[in-house]
DNA sequence: TTGAAAGCGCTAACAA
DNA sequence: TTGTTAGCGCTTTCAA
């Protein structure tokens, strides 16, 4: 600035005054300073600009795991939407690790970011709230609900429920949850069924993912004769299900349903089609980006946003 | 840094040599400030910092499609690679689009980032290496070899012409890819297949993935007895072909064979299986994110690296 | 080994 | 409408 003040004989301040263009400025001064700017290809240092305000135009974005298309696809949308409205993301990938989440509130601290989207691992810790509250940027929650903090999410545990409801209907008559056990749609998913009559410890049962998933798997399918659902947290390990009971010869859905969640891309091209349950990825991020630079441009204390988005069960081939 | 100094009656600068590190302090000093810091859950400001000199600890990361679990994985590689070395990443997305690019590298010069890490799209033009190159900060090129800047990259000509190799070796004799004509691989694999006897244009073609696939596939497939195989750009492609195909009623590998490309974790769990091309996406980005680190900080002229990466055919079921 | 002072590139308050 | 001045939070001279 101080550069092209020089060359345009005006004093620096104007410089800034006519780049951002907020305050009135001589229309011959005004046109001298950008015809300038443009030939030496001017690009504002952000550093300078945000150290002064709060104003980085950075937002900090925290997903779980990224390789996941789900999260991959959030975190693109996300991008879009901050884009749009002028905001770069500096992006992070926890890998479901608190210690990693933790280190990236300090990151997001020193580069003094306007807000935060965050994907959280423990959203139901009150010291992580507390901590989260502590930090001087807004912060949002995206896909999954936090207390006391904006939360722009699916009801996990009616979207289980829902996945009980059809495969019930579908005629399935025991059931395998792939994930942990705390999980909110395992936690709506097993309600509903022993809501419906298929409470039993015998119909129901957790598998987490892991190597030992086939031997597992296989156990318990060839373990009783009624008819087996597998409902898997995630389409990926949906698809690696899928695998398992084609190398074991089971046909899908005849003799096993199976069912995923998030409604990945890939999933209406599997062999057998997958039905999943869909978030809305697109609304759910462009809303919550919507309102975390709300709430960055209107600072000052505001009750905490809930806002849930339906679930959408998408019924393919393989239930 | 001011507050720490009034608190432990000491200067702001000697805060600062305590926090750093590099300089000597009295051990009780030393003590003191750490301690205070501590209490107080310091962060510097890395604005501030990077307001100095140029170290911002920041690395721009521009890949071409996030949602692509091909670029997802390797955006995630080279976060965590860059973690380790104590910086973050901002990343962008380029959906192709050239416009959005060369927004992005505005983007990068405004937050002076210390390097970028870049998958171009426009590798092969001039214009855009003389950018990059008057850009004060070190690019390096990951997965496509751009003359005249440091390249981490598989040679996809010699991919494709292995895919043609072993193509020809099971049998098939007519070939599509799908993808767009310049592209390295397709120019690889074209070659081979010339050099081998099966340049035919009949039995050779191009299509691009858009919503008429389908109906394209089917008449190339149906044009001629010969055995057929589908060389699919990436493998999101052979995803959709192998639906497509299995529409068509069309048994893979059998009357036609399909192989990706990049390996993508879902190709092991596909019905059938995927046969692809797989990146060493981890010692890419290791390597890539160590060079230009070192670029960073030992800054100076130095001849382009230009660093090919092995690509490995890895032949599961549908060829 | 420590402190005082200057300055990185900007914005904002104030004066002209 | 424009210029002057101060200051954001640090690092980096230069003296002491």
């Amino acid at each position: 600035m101080s550069e092209i003040a020089r060359l345009t004989n005006v004093s620096q301040p104007t410089v800034s005054r006519v780049l951002n263009g907020n305050t009135k400025v001589a229309p011959e001064i005004r046109e001298r300073v950008l015809a300038c700017a443009r030939a030496h290809d001017y690009q504002f240092n952000a550093l300078a600009k945000g150290l002064q305000g709060s104003k980085t135009r950075l937002l900090g974005v925290l997903v779980t795991d990224i390789s996941n298309g789900f999260f991959a696809d959030l975190a693109k949308q996300i991008e879009v939407a901050a884009r749009e409205n002028g905001y770069s993301i500096i992006l992070f990938n926890s890998d479901y690790n608190p210690k990693n989440e933790q280190e990236y509130l300090d990151v997001v601290r020193r580069y003094r970011v306007d807000g935060v989207l965050a994907v959280p691992i423990r959203e139901t810790s009150p010291q992580w709230r507390d901590y989260v509250k502590k930090l001087d940027v807004p912060v949002v929650t995206i896909t999954r609900r936090a207390h006391g903090l904006d939360s722009f999410y699916v009801d996990h545990a009616q979207a289980g429920a829902m996945v009980a409801d059809h495969l019930i209907d579908r005629g399935y008559r025991r059931f395998l949850f792939i994930g942990k056990d705390y999980d909110g749609k395992y936690v709506g998913f097993r309600r509903q069924l022993t809501d419906r009559g298929f409470g039993d410890a015998a119909t129901n049962r957790v598998l987490r993912s892991h190597d030992q998933l086939g031997q597992e798997l296989r156990d318990w399918f060839f373990s009783d004769t009624a008819r087996a659902a597998i409902f898997a947290g995630n389409d990926i390990y949906a698809l690696q299900v899928l695998d398992i009971l084609r190398e074991l010869g089971i046909s899908v859905p005849r003799q096993a349903g199976v069912i995923g969640f998030d409604d990945t891309f890939m999933g209406r091209f599997l062999n057998p089609r997958l039905s999943s349950v869909s978030q809305p990825t697109a609304s759910m991020a462009r809303e919550a980006v919507e309102w975390l630079l709300d709430r960055i441009e209107h600072p000052g204390p505001r009750e905490a946003q809930n806002r849930p988005f339906p679930a959408e069960l998408v019924i393919r081939e393989s239930t």
